[in-house]
RNA sequence: GGGCGCAUAGCUCAGUUGGGAGAGCGCUUGCCUUACAAGCAAGAUGUCGGCGGUUCGAGCCCGUCUGCGCCCACCA
């Protein structure tokens, strides 16, 4: 059986994936190839949701890419896969991105009223939404569309209700007065996580507060002098002598007159400062627990804007806190209670979406009592059913579960779910509801019931997306099929605000723990380190890198680089990585496809197999073999690595460039098994490739011409992964391989040392030695090491040929005899020899001496000793030969 | 204060159970050789941060020191 081949099924000689990459896409979801197919163990994957607002920066690219790598593998490898796409409404930073909008056309939001900003929120949000869907497929991510869900959707909203309904009712849910992380620049509280520490050049201040009798005063330190204003008490150490004497006394806060207690606390450190603390309840966390149990007053200075407030002297009420700090110092230099302050390096809360420090400000809020949560967490991990790569990870993730701390979850915005309780201002009920109360009842059309204004903390929704996503609540088909998922890969920077709190809130209610493998990502740098980011302009942008070298190049390049658990510098040239790959891809195949013309592929079985065909075959073998392991423990670098060797150094360098005699010189039948072999290792090299390089692997594709006896899938993204077969392992040709490459290198070397030119063919002989597996090699397929030496009249044998004028080459099993002793310079060749004469003479001896050590050969495997020995042979019958041909020369 | 990570070729980094040091880029030399100059062939460059230890044997294991980086933490 044969196939006619002459159809023109021809690459453009120019490679440019701009050409097919959106063609292809197209042809994906059209085929509907995103959506999980078969039966078995499904292979599922939530994507971390990028804000709705945000932009797609360098470490979506990684993550993506990665993402998409390894969903495409299972896929191929025959599992149901799916990979869940999605966006996350981003309360704090889309809020902002509304008003910034509206600051600009000269409003706000409270001229615009609650409903009408949410309904344009909406509208930016459906925006946004259409450029960052566009760009997740421009990156090449082959998630399900159809199953596509965003955080704020009617689905989820269900399920935040249904959340928090249930642990209201259990209690974890709990609300109250507590002193919470206010952004000043987002007009909301935070939850501690959502607090950055940064260091800060501050100063600290010294005061004397003077006490209410006598003439005595007590000397206190702060690095935010305002809060004075708030003070409530000063605090020393219920042991410290200097100061036992005044526990008990009041001393007369400066500025505002007020009399406040000297406490006793043993939290107090005397080393520190002057040993005496002010205590600014309202305003400290610190303080804030002292003042509980000392039953302190709590006098709250600060307004939600973060000015200081009517409970301040009117002088500096309506001033920012920065304003007011300078204030209060210059009040107190004059009033004689400043002492001295001094430079002071500390820590100080930042908001994480504002960047503007965090004000402690005391407040109502929502919160989840987390420990029980955090147990159920805990005991997931303990169990093993969520596993971390890299290991390491898991240190910070039980370290954050062992100090966990209640979760701030309500967030004053008007962006988000709306937290579900209803007040009753005049009967003081409260009710939290799944579904709301009829329309009358609500105060706004004259009934009693009133909601709570608040909104939920957008992590809300989050935590609960790998079930929430599949249709939770309900009792979804997909729910079942595919829950709990298989993996999760996203970056270390939220593995608290994220990952662990849906492995939580998974555990907690569906009793499974979300996914079981988490792959912690990279987070990718400039070349100098530094985080990328818009005010230091060194920010590239993965768009600009699709448009220039190739959705394949970002994602190539970026799995090659990133090595699990380090951090990835790159810059935009970096991807030229990826790119050349891609254009060497395109070119073997274009190569191929041209040499169909006139020629037939053919039935070709394992005994038409030639050595070097079976050693492509063993190396093919190899390489999916390792990329199988390395998939397997999220090794995606090593992967790409060993599909970047084999498909270019073994299958461009040696196999295309072996075949070229067959392809030009052979007889028909021998033309037609050398094309057809060719184009074989090319449609599997297509799919070894795919999930590494998927846009050009798949254009390829379609271009093959149908091969005998093998079965073609209707789109590559759908084919079959390879797998290793035993009856492709050929480990003695792929030895005998090994050392005609040797001998190839050596010739080449040595045309090159001489600069013989290309076009200059040299004679040379082989002489191989009695007992070695690759004589026969060499004998039966010497066209190989013609064609590849550039040679001419060669000879074989085991005998002693005519060695006039030639020089000599030593390998491991054979000798090569060069006749070009005319061309070259021997004094230059004797000094080579020399050189290299030492150099195993060295290795020689490093052999010999391990060989001869007692612990060596008491202690070391078997295997080590036999691989010592053979070593031995080697070394010592090269150095012996290169001595006698040294000594022939010198002569 | 606690925890973690990194120091390997000029640059960016691999190196999975300890057993003759690797890749990509850059550099040098020669080639537009019937796919690819985004290429081919050949080549140079390493006290594997310092010191000590375990071992027959250490880039890899242990200790210690130095220099960077990150995370967590309520010292005003």
């Amino acid at each position: 059986m044969s196939t006619g081949t002459n159809q023109t099924n021809e690459l453009s000689k120019s490679f440019d994936p701009n050409e097919f990459e959106d063609r292809i896409y197209d042809m994906w979801q059209g085929g509907g190839y995103f959506s999980p197919r078969g039966e078995g163990d499904p292979y599922v994957v939530v994507i971390p949701p990028p804000n709705v607002t945000g932009v797609l920066h360098l470490g979506h690219g990684l993550n993506i890419s990665l993402q998409d790598l390894a969903v495409r593998y299972y896929r191929m490898m025959g599992r149901p896969t799916l990979w869940v796409p999605g966006t996350d409404h981003a309360g704090i930073a889309t809020q902002q991105v509304v008003e910034r909008k509206l600051i600009d056309e000269g409003t706000n939001r409270h001229d615009l009223g609650r409903d009408a900003f949410v309904e344009r929120t909406w509208e930016v949000k459906r925006e946004h939404h259409r450029i960052i869907t566009k760009q997740l497929k421009k990156i090449g991510g082959s998630c399900d569309w159809s199953r596509e869900r965003f955080t704020l959707d009617e689905g989820l909203s269900k399920a935040v209700r249904e959340v928090f309904v249930s642990l209201y009712d259990e209690g974890l849910i709990y609300r109250g007065l507590y002193l919470v992380n206010w952004s000043v620049g987002a007009q909301t509280a935070l939850s501690d996580d959502e607090v950055e520490f940064k260091e800060v050049n501050g100063r600290l201040t010294h005061i004397a507060y003077p006490l209410e009798e006598g003439d005595g005063s007590i000397e206190v330190a702060t690095t935010r002098p305002e809060t004075m204003l708030g003070d409530t008490a000063v605090a020393v150490h219920p042991e410290d002598e200097r100061y036992k004497s005044l526990v008990g006394k009041n001393v007369v806060l400066p500025l505002t007159g007020r009399a406040i207690p000297i406490i006793a606390d043993a939290y107090v450190d005397r080393e520190f400062g002057t040993g005496a603390v002010k205590i600014t309840p309202a305003h400290d966390p610190n303080d804030y627990d002292m003042g509980r149990r000392h039953e302190l007053e709590s006098i709250n200075i600060l307004n939600k804007d973060g000015t200081l407030n009517e409970n301040v002297p009117e002088k500096y009420q309506g001033l920012p806190v920065k304003e007011a700090r300078k204030a209060v110092v210059a009040d107190l230099k004059d009033d004689g209670s400043f002492v001295r302050d001094e430079e002071h390096v500390h820590q100080v809360g930042h908001c994480y979406r504002t960047g503007v420090p965090v004000e402690p400000l005391l407040s109502e809020q929502w919160f989840v009592k987390m420990r029980p949560l955090a147990d159920e967490a805990m005991k997931v991990w303990e169990e093993g059913e969520i596993v971390f790569y890299p290991k390491r990870w898991e240190n910070t993730y039980t370290a954050w579960l062992r100090g966990i701390r209640d979760w701030c979850i309500s967030r004053q915005l008007w962006w988000g779910h709306r937290i579900p309780v209803w007040y009753n201002d005049e009967t003081g009920e409260v009710k939290c509801l799944l579904e709301d109360p009829p329309a009358e009842d609500l105060v706004e059309n004259g009934g009693q019931w009133r909601q709570d204004p608040d909104v939920l903390d957008t992590w809300f929704s989050s935590w609960l997306w790998p079930f929430s996503v599949l249709g939770w609540p309900e009792k979804s088909e997909d729910l079942s099929s595919f829950y709990p998922t298989t993996a999760l890969v996203t970056a270390y920077d939220i593995i608290f605000f994220w990952v662990a709190r849906m492995i939580m809130a998974g555990t907690h209610f569906t009793g499974k723990a979300p996914f079981r493998d988490i792959y912690m990502t990279s987070l990718v740098r400039d070349k100098q380190g530094r985080k990328m980011s818009k005010s230091l302009g060194n920010g590239v942008d993965p768009l600009d890198i699709v448009d220039e070298f190739g959705a394949d190049a970002l994602k190539f390049t970026l799995a090659f680089l990133a090595a699990q658990g380090q951090d990835v510098l790159v810059e935009k040239e970096s991807f030229g990585l990826g790119s050349r790959f891609g254009n060497k891809i395109w070119n073997a195949a274009r190569y191929l496809l041209m040499n169909l013309n006139d020629r037939e592929l053919v039935e070709v079985t394992n005994d038409d197999l030639q050595p070097v065909d079976q050693w492509i075959y063993h190396r093919l073998n190899q390489t999916v073999e390792g990329i199988h392991s390395a998939m397997e423990v999220y090794r995606f670098n090593d992967a790409a690595q060993l599909a970047y060797e084999f498909f270019w150094n073994d299958f461009c360098d040696w196999y295309i460039e072996a075949s070229k005699l067959s392809l030009y010189s052979g007889d028909a039948a021998e033309q037609n098994r050398a094309i057809t072999l060719l184009v074989s290792l090319l449609e599997e090299s297509l799919r070894v490739l795919h999930p590494f390089m998927s846009f050009i692997t798949e254009e390829i594709y379609r271009k093959l011409p149908p091969i005998p006896g093998r079965d073609r899938a209707e789109a590559l993204i759908v084919a079959e992964y390879p797998r290793a077969s035993d009856d492709r392992r050929h480990e003695s040709v792929a030895e005998a391989f090994g050392s005609l490459q040797d001998l190839i290198r050596s010739v080449r070397t040595l045309r090159s040392e001489f600069t013989i030119p290309p076009a200059q063919k040299v004679r040379f002989s082989v002489r191989c030695e009695e007992g070695f597996a690759h004589l026969r090699f060499f004998e039966e397929h010497s066209e190989l090491t013609e064609l590849l030496a550039s040679a001419e009249g060669t000879t074989y044998g085991r005998d002693e040929v005519d060695r006039a004028g030639s020089v000599t080459l030593v390998g491991n099993g054979y000798q090569v005899y060069v006749y070009v002793r005319d061309a070259i310079d021997l004094q230059k060749e004797v000094a080579k020899l020399r050189k290299d004469l030492e150099k195993t003479e060295r290795l020689l001896v490093q052999t010999e001496k391990k060989l001869q050590n007692q612990g060596f050969l008491s202690n070391a495997g078997e295997e080590v000793i036999e691989k010592e020995r053979a070593k031995q042979a080697e070394f010592s019958g090269k150095v012996e030969k290169v001595r006698a041909y040294l000594a022939e020369l010198e002569a």
